[in-house]
RNA sequence: GGUCCUGUGGCCGAGCGGCUAGGCAGAGGUCUGCAAAACCUCGUACAGCGGUUCGAAUCCGCUCGGGACCUCCA
């Protein structure tokens, strides 16, 4: 499908507008997407960007293009808030459990990975440490500064925002001017080491308490908190590359920070195309920790919690969050999850159907035209509704074939299967759910389902039904079907 | 207050000038001892009011709701 390789378009949030994606380097794609702070959970908001950006680089690599895609891990460096006068949040939690710094980091970035290893996500190709990549933050700070785009304060450095913008535009990701800025900052204390409310540090001085800081010419202190991202994404992606990815509440100020520091070390804009995931939201508000709106992924797995009726599969929720586009918000609720679990199975027989599904001499269906319906979905800006929309165009036809009503030739059949594997698993990162086995409860259904049968078979239908009621109370579905009796747990 | 996004059938959610997705729920049907499940068939909705247009959910204006960012946040 190489042909379908240079029809995709990404809308990148620079230009507000669709755009053909081209890398820098035919065949390959750099991709940075934002990680997170580990110094708490991440809740289900974070992970919809993560699952969105996983959901990217599949169909990227889909397409055949050869990825490096870095994802940071932030565990140091940005700052807890004004109040506390920078002190560092990292280091501010471990006073309080009376744990090392890089205890916490390592703990909460261990539940990082496996959280999003429930999701099926793959993992990055580097996933970088700022506290790995200090000298690297130092080195890009000094070049900010021989630029004249810093200047030093009380053995801090701050970026000088105004003179920036006088040959730049400061503003142009998120679309605001400067003047706009200035007006509606607030007057806050602590502020008067900047020349200006607007300048944002890339090293801060650290007071004798701090824990995380390092030797710097300015300072013993730590770096500012845009600047990890611009280091690392330059050293192992370039000081330009092609996709910058993170969620919509990044875009100002850190991604627009991020511009104004590249360009001013580097004199290019650092990326192409910016990619920004939309919030979840739960009961219409953003998922947040700071506002205590959140959900953590074990609460929503294990039904654990005051929102939601019951406990749904990680990859139902997976599937859920698919079926929205990345750049729209989208609501949790038991409602709509528990459609989403319905709609999930139903496309899950679909493809277990296609698998043993008998064949004809000719197709009823041009199956050409529905696996260019799932390349031309992505290619529009990474469509997955839509997508998903055409799989179950796609199993519709299946199931048609399969009560005799539709033909496929055996041609078509192995390049459908081939194609909506590929959408399904590969791309949507979806995976089949597996029933947990229960050996014993297996072997007692085994001989319940016996003697109900026994039942049956001498037309006592009385016991037979009170069987299947007492089972179905106990969450226990029991489906008769011409193949034989079936059961499993609601 | 400033900047921006958004309001779609009972619910979720695409579409963003004409061909009017998809899922869930609901209705009818097939199958079945009955049921469930499964499968098939069925939905003309786009906050309100004006305007532009041969034609608007889609463009413009106003009104009313919801949200994001401007402060750490995916």
């Amino acid at each position: 499908m190489a042909n379908k390789k240079n029809e995709l378009s990404i809308y990148n949030s620079l230009s507000g507008e669709k755009e053909i994606f081209k890398p820098l380097k035919e065949g390959f794609v750099g991709l940075y997407v934002c990680g997170p702070t580990v110094y708490s959970y991440v809740h289900l908001g974070n992970c919809r960007t993560f699952i969105s950006f996983d959901m990217v680089y599949r169909y990227l690599k889909h397409l055949g293009y050869t990825i490096r895609y870095v994802r940071n891990i932030t565990d140091a460096g940005h700052l807890e808030n004004d109040a506390e006068e920078g002190e560092d949040k990292i280091a501010k939690k471990a006073r309080l459990e009376q744990l090392e710094p890089m205890e916490i980091v390592q703990q909460y970035t261990i539940n990082f990975h496996e959280t999003l290893s429930k999701f099926n996500n793959l993992p990055p190709s580097i996933e970088p440490t700022a506290t790995g990549h200090i000298i690297e933050q130092i080195e890009m700070v000094q070049k900010i500064k021989d630029n004249g785009f810093a200047y030093e304060s009380n053995g801090s450095v701050y970026f000088d925002v105004e003179k920036y913008n006088k040959k730049n535009y400061y503003g142009e990701l998120s679309k605001r001017k400067i003047e706009d800025l200035i007006s509606g900052t607030r007057s806050l204390d602590g502020q008067n080491e900047k020349k200006s409310p607007l300048d944002f540090a890339l090293w801060k001085n650290a007071k004798p308490e701090h824990i995380m800081k390092w030797p710097s010419p300015w300072s013993v202190g730590f770096p500012g908190w845009h600047l990890e991202c611009s280091a690392m994404s330059t050293k192992y992606l370039g000081e330009e590359f092609d996709i910058h990815g993170g969620g919509m509440d990044l875009k100002f100020p850190h991604h627009e920070c991020e511009i104004a520091q590249g360009t001013a070390s580097t004199g290019k804009k650092p990326v192409r195309y910016w990619m920004h995931a939309n919030m979840l939201t739960l009961n219409g508000k953003k998922m947040s920790k700071s506002t205590g709106n959140t959900l953590l992924p074990n609460e929503l797995i294990s039904g654990d919690n005051d929102v939601l009726e019951k406990g749904y599969n990680p990859i139902v929720v997976r599937f859920f969050m698919m079926q929205a586009h990345y750049r729209s918000t989208l609501d949790f609720s038991s409602e709509a999850l528990n459609a989403a679990e319905k709609g999930f199975s139903r496309l899950m027989d679909g493809i277990n159907i296609l698998k043993n599904l008998k064949t004809s001499d000719q197709s009823s269906q041009d199956v050409k035209d529905i696996i260019d319906s799932f390349y031309d979905a992505m290619n529009d800006d990474f469509n997955t509704p839509i997508l998903i929309a055409n799989l179950f165009d796609a199993v519709k036809y299946i199931q048609n074939v399969n009560n005799g009503t539709s033909t496929i030739s055996k041609q078509d059949k192995e390049l459908l299967e081939k194609e909506v594997n590929a959408f399904t698993f590969d791309i949507l990162g979806l995976t089949e759910i597996q029933n947990e086995q229960n050996s014993s409860l297996d072997k007692v259904m085994e001989l319940v389902l016996k003697m109900r049968q026994k039942a049956r078979d001498e037309k006592d239908w009385d016991t037979a039904d009170e069987i299947r009621d007492v089972l179905n109370d106990a969450r226990i579905e029991v489906k008769d079907s011409k193949e034989g009796v079936t059961w499993m747990t609601k």
